[in-house]
RNA sequence: GCUCAAGUGGCGGAAUUGGUAGACGCGCUGGAUUCAAAAUCCAGUUUCUUCGGAAGUGUGGGUUCGAUUCCCACCUUGAGUACCA
């Protein structure tokens, strides 16, 4: 009988739904392992054979994982809002819920065509009302949650409010906005209810606020930072502007020195976590504050007193506050050059900027913010060269040496990092040292025995401070500790740490996203009761932002809260009284994802976000596998919400996958055709003879293999041309002619790299009568190594491959590619190897037509084969080293097949071992052994290391390191008698002419070594 | 610029604590089988070679009896980040 993939696997992929073979129980008195691969998004292209990468090798090991005796949970579903799904419903006018099922049912179907071991009755869906009935919960969580740092956690607002009822927020340390005020508890009880939501806002750790955010107009929606790849939307690569609106955000920013330790209790890849640590950004230094000097304008209000008339009561009524009251504060992480301060320089937005702006400098000042304000972020990061700015004309007083210090503003600070101001040390910092160097600002050393006369000096170690008061001639570690110290006791600063990671934008203006379970009442957001979730996506006629601009759910009629019912209503029913208007904003991607890992533990009900005793026995994720792409973006978040959900006892680990793994990319290998670029000399124009000649050339591909140079490709193609009677010799002079590679299809390309020439006419129409010249009779395609995708024709799809070389070969083939997280091509030609493996596989059960299993005693050297291949794979798996296992199964079926063994006691072992990787095949070979319970719920063979015992060695023989022969020789021989034996064998002294060794080196069981 | 990862045959890659470099597979070459093709099987396949051997893991240096593996400098490629004070 032959091995048939499709019967094969049509039939156990059946059986294991029916059966329902990977169902996995909440309650077991075996150990639990939860192995997860990252959200899907279902995109309307289906996967290619790079999307299962990650998956097979998770399969593998939840498989493995049973093997040994887990109970093992390994679900899979669809991270299915998002915007491609939109943007197909503005251009078609289908609903996305609709196009995202379809898209759905093909990603199941490819999916089940692989053979995973999913547990599909978990299976869940963030577009379904069922699913962000929860994330609408968890977002009133957030709302209603403060986070306290002396208790370093997030506490819920009933505590908050508590307190400033009864001693006001002066001695609230939460992390809260920057610009909060300062009241008592009478104060607090004197503030309307609205004044008092207002406040209780700027403390919730999800809130409403004026932010600068990143709008891209092309999509109508606003961006977070990791959304942006370049200046422009990671998706279509729209260009993004800063732009102030009322958007929700997530203080994220009050974990992230959480989310930086936490890092240090999960084993994730080293890169991973260098960039979520870059990410968060976090710097040590002090915050300082430098007074605005007053002359300045008080000569203004006696310069304006003189102009106006004003009387000196109006002065005063006015309330315009003197320079004097007014501060600058700095970050900075050098307080230690202190001294070195010759300028400050502020953000062109900075609130200060118009306020200490002299009449003088008012001018220039007002020309440069608006200069600045018109160029784009990305003119801004692109052209980090130019150095610009303008002196304000206010001066600060440094606060040690009571200095007056130039007050200027620059757009190389930025707005958004610290306070958006920086006291310049030009000597130390570059770009202080180029901005000096440009404006003639003084560049005061305050560094012993350095030059700073071409560059700054920006290293720390081994630097000595001088001209600096109290802190000359300390080292850098010992000055910055006594800065800091000063700067608290004269109490114009404080040691601060500070972070990069921002708060998180949460709103979109776009339909399909979760909408908010929230209401407006007097303007102030009200949360919609728990139990009345979920508050499910309205239909909408368009799902385009509204003529007066309002995001697509403005274009709902029925999106009205009435708070009496407890239900949606028509909005024509909007009084403000009971009845309110919906939030129109909907939530962004990342919402959805951040708490998916939970969801499956107990993904059907109804009642809990999932039951404390799914939540207690699961856990955490015990290995997470997906793409790198997602390492600022969802896995933060999701570190994030746990982290959140764990302070409100919700979950019970504060971090949500111990282990991670990143998969690499597969690539294409594009091929590439050789076409004639065919156009005139310039000056030879000959009118209408041009267009004539032209038209006489039909399209002209030269094999890769025929040319060295562009010159020998011009040549080959002229005289083909002028040989095949095309052209005559003149007006084959006239012409010039490029090379053009052209993708092409690569399904039309064989192992060798041939071109089906018929195929590829057969593709476009302006191939149809392309001519090609040959070598040997075939044109030989070049070959490139680019992304997969659709643009570039070298797009393999599983389905095909499935078809003719079945999931097996699929699974067992996409890795042997090569290691899990490298990057590497996929080439199609190579899948015949795993095939003809997993043929010879069958081979060693079927000869002729029926099965011939023996049950006599194996062999010695039968035994050897299955456990030196136990101990590989094993330790393989263990090692997520899959490539590897996959030439040890090879080795393995080879040398069996050598053997011509046939015998139980090796291949029920060796069907067992290879079950993971290839799981059709093996539950088949299994049931025809006379085997009733699927192969999946066998134990995994026991290495045992007496099989594997040698007696003789063959010795390398080393000279000078280099190996140049073999010896065998017994293992249980001294390493003098080696020596001896090695010493007298004639090649040894072949190799040594004559020369007595210096030494020899003898590592019994290893290898000899002789120098001399 | 900074941070990280990686450079091994024609190609994907292997060599797990420093100990026989190139396992396994693709491709290629030759052969068997076949009317022929596919499939299958056998042999060969790093380079150079006077057929004895010799060189060889991005480049240069170092440590070692011995380095793809450890250390230093450099080059190249890829990824992340981007005026972060």
């Amino acid at each position: 009988m032959q091995y048939n993939h499709q019967e094969i696997e049509k039939k156990w992929q059946e059986y294991w739904a029916n059966n329902q073979t990977f169902k996995a129980s909440n309650t077991s008195d075996k150990p639990k392992y939860y192995v997860l691969d990252m959200f899907p998004y279902p995109s309307g292209a289906g996967l290619h054979v790079g999307h299962p990468l990650g998956y097979i090798a998770s399969d593998i090991y939840a498989r493995y994982k049973r093997h040994k005796g887990f109970n093992v949970l390994h679900p899979q579903g669809y991270d299915s809002f998002g915007l491609p799904a939109e943007q197909y419903a503005i251009q078609t006018g289908q609903h996305p819920a609709k196009t995202t099922e379809e898209n759905i049912k093909t990603y199941r179907r490819q999916l089940d065509q692989i053979g995973f071991s999913f547990d599909w009755s978990r299976e869940v869906r963030t577009s379904n009302p069922e699913y962000y009935k929860w994330t609408q919960w968890i977002f009133i969580q957030l709302f209603n949650s403060w986070y306290n740092k002396d208790s370093d956690k997030a506490e819920d607002i009933s505590s908050l409010i508590s307190i400033l009822e009864n001693e006001g927020n002066i001695n609230v340390n939460a992390v809260c906005d920057e610009d909060i005020i300062s009241f008592s508890s009478d104060d607090w009880n004197s503030f309307s209810s609205t004044k008092q939501q207002e406040i209780l806002l700027q403390y919730r750790l999800t809130f409403l606020s004026d932010t600068e955010v990143n709008w891209c107009p092309a999509l109508g929606t606003v961006l977070a930072n990791d959304e942006i790849v370049n200046g422009v939307s990671e998706r279509g690569g729209h260009p993004v502007v800063r732009k102030k609106m009322t958007q929700w955000s997530m203080r994220i920013s009050a974990y992230a020195q959480r989310l930086l330790d936490g890092l240090n209790t999960i084993d994730w890849p080293q890169p991973l976590k260098d960039s979520q640590t870059n990410w968060i950004g976090r710097s040590q230094g002090a915050s300082i504050k430098f007074k605005v000097q007053s002359s300045e304008l008080e000569s203004n209000v006696i310069a304006s007193e003189t102009k106006q008339s004003l009387s000196k009561e109006e002065i005063t009524s006015s309330q315009t506050p003197r320079n004097d009251e007014y501060e600058i504060e700095v970050f900075t992480t050098r307080p230690d050059t202190i001294f070195g301060v010759s300028f400050m320089t502020l953000a062109p937005e900075h609130e200060l900027v118009s306020k200490i702006t002299t009449d003088a400098q008012k001018a220039e000042v007002e020309t440069y913010i608006q200069a600045t304000a018109k160029r784009s972020e990305r003119d801004r990061m692109a052209d980090v060269k130019t150095i610009s700015g303008a002196f304000t004309g206010a001066y600060a007083i440094h606060p040690f040496s009571g200095e007056k210090v130039q007050i200027w503003i620059g757009d190389y600070v930025l707005a958004s990092y610290g306070t958006g101001a920086v006291m310049a040390v030009p000597c130390g910092d570059q770009r202080d040292y180029d901005f000096a160097k440009h404006f003639d600002i003084p560049i005061p050393n305050i560094f012993d025995n350095v030059d700073i006369s071409e560059a700054a000096h920006a290293d720390k170690e081994g630097t000595v401070i001088a001209n600096s008061d109290f802190l000359s001639g300390l080292k850098y570690k010992k000055a910055l500790k006594l800065a800091i110290y000063e700067i608290e006791k004269r109490g114009f600063g404080y040691g601060k740490t500070n972070y990069r990671l921002r708060d998180a934008v949460f709103s979109r203006q776009r339909y399909w996203g979760e909408p908010f379970p929230v209401y407006y009442k007097d303007g102030m957001p009200q949360m919609i009761g728990a139990k009345h979730l979920p508050i499910v996506l309205p239909e909408v006629e368009k799902y385009l932002p509204t003529e007066d601009g309002k995001p697509p759910l403005g274009n709902a009629e029925v999106w009205a809260w009435d708070s009496k019912q407890s239900t949606v209503v028509s909005n024509q029913l909007i009084d403000n009284k009971t009845v309110f208007p919906l939030e129109l904003n909907t939530m962004p991607g990342w919402a959805g994802s951040s708490w998916y890992f939970n969801r499956y533990m107990d993904a059907n009900n109804a009642n809990e976000f999932a039951s404390q005793e799914a939540l207690d026995y699961w856990k955490e994720v015990d290995l997470y596998i997906g793409g790198s792409e997602h390492a600022t973006g969802h896995l933060l978040y999701a570190r994030f919400w746990q982290k959140f959900l764990f302070d409100k006892d919700v979950v019970p680990v504060d971090e949500f996958a111990k282990k991670l793994i990143n998969q690499g990319m597969i690539l294409g290998t594009s091929a590439l055709a050789y076409k004639a670029n065919i156009y005139m000399k310039t000056g030879c124009s000959l009118g209408n003879h041009t267009d004539d000649i032209l038209s006489k050339i039909p399209p002209v591909f030269v094999s890769k293999g025929m040319f060295n140079s562009d010159n020998d490709f011009e040549t080959l193609v002229k005289n083909y041309l002028f040989d095949n009677k095309i052209l005559c010799i003149g007006d084959v002079e006239s012409l010039v002619v490029g090379k053009m590679p052209l993708h092409a299809d690569v399904s039309f390309v064989n192992s060798s790299d041939e071109l089906d020439i018929e195929a590829f006419k057969n593709w476009r129409a302006e191939f149809k009568d392309a001519q090609f010249i040959l070598e040997d009779d075939k044109y030989i395609v070049g070959r490139e190594v680019e992304k997969m995708s659709k643009r570039w024709f070298n797009v393999v799809n599983p389905d095909d491959i499935c078809e003719e070389y079945g999931a097996d070969a699929l699974r067992l083939f996409e890795m042997f590619l090569g290691p899990l997280e490298q990057s590497k091509p996929w080439k199609t030609s190579g899948i015949s190897g795993v095939y003809s493996f997993l043929k010879k596989l069958w081979k060693l059960f079927y000869n002729g037509e029926e099965i011939s299993i023996s049950d006599v005693e194996p062999t010695k050297e039968e035994y050897k084969v299955l456990h030196k291949t136990i101990k590989k794979v094993e330790e393989d798996i263990e090692n997520f080293s899959f490539n590897t296992s996959v030439s040890t199964f090879m080795i393995a079926v080879n040398e069996l097949t050598a053997q011509k063994c046939n015998k139980r006691e090796i291949l029920e072992p060796l069907l067992i071992l290879l079950s993971p990787y290839a799981p059709h095949i093996t539950e088949e070979l299994w049931n025809k052994l006379g085997n009733k319970e699927s192969i999946s719920t066998a134990p995994f063979p026991i290495f045992e290391a007496k099989h594997l015992v040698e007696s003789v060695k063959n010795y390398p023989i080393s000279f000078n390191g280099k190996m140049r022969f073999t010896i065998e020789l017994p293992l249980d021989l001294s390493k003098e008698e080696i020596e001896k034996i090695v010493l007298e064998h004639e090649k040894t002294q072949a190799q040594l002419q004559g020369r007595t060794p210096k030494k020899v080196i003898v590592v019994p069981g290893k290898i000899v070594n002789i120098v001399g």
